[in-house]
RNA sequence: GGCGCUAUCGUCUAGGGGUUAGGACGGAAGAUUCUCAAUCUUCAAACCCGGGUUCGAUUCCCGGUAGCGCUACCA
């Protein structure tokens, strides 16, 4: 089953919060890789940084990734043939490498102490040298610093770096080369016995079988390290990408500061996920001929290819992941888009928290309106504010409103319409909406701009907005519901306008 | 400081020794609509700089510059 030719790739984040979009690019970049090559995705978990780690970030990891629409086939959560798959579970066999490591003479026990490391590193920066390990312990005899270490003395483990620089090939960058003369002889044991980062990955990554260790470029520079860690312990070195950093809108590394940044971020603002998968997709890769945008993740999962990553680092745009989610909200079904908008009004205070079916069925036509205007879910509540909102006073006094209001044919107009519209024992239709309307144009004389803007700022206190034909039904439907603040029927909003107009002479 | 990576419109990118350097987001203009949004059409907008190789470089090579990263008993 296992053969050697099965692509196995990992995804390794630290628990340290929620999943951020650079990260999730890595892993995304990872999961197509492996779906593509019918390969295996495996999760771990890096958790070595107890400070930092917590358990409860690994489940909200877990749930961002899941959201976006990634799955693995061995983790933490599932299991697998070579687990344990969190760091935390593995000591015992970063302990057993590194004893052999130094049995085999391609590792040695460290005695240096810390204030001895840092004097040295600071006199070869300020003689611009490469700040690279003196070698102090290199040389020791090994049976002699065994005893020494036998006997109490604090002792790291070194890993012995080659005399040859070291190369690798990287399906991103290509070919690369380090000098060794630079390269230190890293740490790879602490003697508190905490192993290193960059030891307890190639330990992991071998003895998980990784093909193709896909991660961030910030890793180039550790990959000499862990190229001569493969080769001491005598194992093969996989394939490599290292992917570019994610930037802000300033070319500096994406970070809170600029704004979200977070998948749960996302997931928040009413992003689907396909839109940030998409979106995520795009940067630093691009399809052949380069003139396509959109890919469904399917789509993806067949066009997708590492050899097309881009190596140069790239720039976060949220207008073209919103532009790419406004393309996805519209293409979904309708039920599913309500159901996600839903608690955004719950939350807004303007649906009950279990709206029954009427509510629901009045709600949908809201969503059929406004949807087109957005490119966030969580813009809906606000975008609604004309239907749960009508301030009288702002609707004649707003400065927005003056050019209206200043229109010759404007009172006029509004007379009619009111008179009209008042005279109605039943709610407004939008045919009967259209009757009116023709004849207030016949007896004002007023069309177009002079005749339906009075009616919209008295109707919605705005100048603009959506359609009557769509608005009238919800707002005379609304003041039938029962809901958590009252929805102002037609009538209703011309009687607070004309009350407000009468008690207020200064407004004609 | 050392080392590494990167460099095409404002942004994401395609392309590649000879092209009107293509697409998308955003911007501008127009169409449509009572208005806004949406939609459609059109337009503006780029090969970092300097050397070399070459008949010819934006493309290949070298150098510079800038940005980012690594340089830890951080991950």
């Amino acid at each position: 089953m296992n053969n050697s030719s099965q692509v196995r790739v990992r995804f390794a984040p630290s628990p340290t919060g929620h999943l951020h979009v650079g990260n999730a690019r890595t892993a995304l970049f990872n999961w197509l890789f492996a779906r593509q090559a019918g390969g295996v995705m495996v999760l771990r978990i890096e958790d070595t940084d107890v400070e930092r780690s917590e358990a409860r970030f690994e489940g909200q990891l877990l749930d961002d990734l899941k959201w976006m629409g990634l799955d693995w086939d061995e983790g933490p959560d599932v299991g697998g043939p070579y687990g344990p798959y969190r760091q935390s579970d593995r000591l015992a066999m970063y302990h057993e490498q590194a004893e052999r490591l130094l049995r085999e003479g391609n590792a040695y026990l460290c005695f240096c102490s810390q204030e001895e490391l840092e004097r040295d590193r600071a006199e070869k920066l300020a003689n611009q040298l490469p700040p690279v390990y003196s070698g102090n312990c290199r040389a020791l005899d090994p049976a002699e610093a065994q005893q020494r270490r036998a006997s109490g003395e604090a002792a790291a483990i070194r890993l012995r770096i080659p005399e040859h620089p070291i190369r690798f090939h990287d399906i991103v960058h290509g070919a690369v080369e380090f000098s060794n003369e630079v390269v230190s002889d890293p740490i790879i044991l602490r003697s508190t016995g905490i192993p290193v980062y960059n030891y307890v990955v190639v330990v992991d990554d071998a003895l998980m079988k990784i093909t193709h260790v896909i991660r961030g470029d910030d890793h180039l520079s550790n990959t000499p390290k862990q190229v001569a860690l493969y080769e001491a312990l005598g194992w093969p070195v996989p394939q490599f990408a290292h992917l570019s950093t994610i930037l802000g809108s300033d070319r500096e590394r994406l970070s809170k500061r600029h704004g979200a940044t977070s998948i749960a971020n996302f997931r928040e603002m009413g992003v689907l996920p396909e839109a940030l998968m998409n979106y995520l997709a795009l940067l630093g890769w691009a399809p052949s001929g380069g003139t396509r945008e959109i890919f469904t993740p399917e789509e993806l999962k067949k066009e997708f290819s590492l050899q097309r990553v881009t190596p140069s680092p790239a720039v976060f745009d949220m207008e073209k992941l919103y532009w790419l989610n406004r393309h996805y909200i519209k293409q979904s079904p309708p039920e599913r888009i309500e159901k996600l908008a839903e608690p955004y009004f719950v939350r807004a205070g303007l649906l009950p928290a279990k709206p029954d079916e009427r509510i629901r069925k009045w709600f949908e036509k809201i969503v059929a309106l406004l949807v087109p205007s957005v490119d966030r879910l969580e813009q809906l509540p606000e975008r609604a504010a004309l239907i749960f909102q009508y301030d009288a006073a702002a609707a004649a006094n707003s400065p927005e409103n003056a050019d209206v209001w200043a229109a010759p044919k404007t009172n006029e107009v509004l007379e009619e319409f009111a008179q009209l519209a008042g005279s109605d024992a039943a709610p407004l239709t939008p045919e009967r909406f259209k009757t009116i309307m023709n004849e207030v144009k016949t007896m004002t004389g007023a069309k177009g701009k002079e005749l339906f803007h009075p009616v919209r700022v008295a109707l919605t206190g705005s100048h603009s907005g959506p359609e009557f034909d769509k608005l009238i039904p919800i707002l005379e439907e609304g003041s039938l519901l029962e809901l958590p603040r009252h929805v102002m029927s037609v009538r209703q909003r011309l009687d607070r306008l004309l009350t407000k107009s009468k008690a207020d002479p200064s407004s004609d």
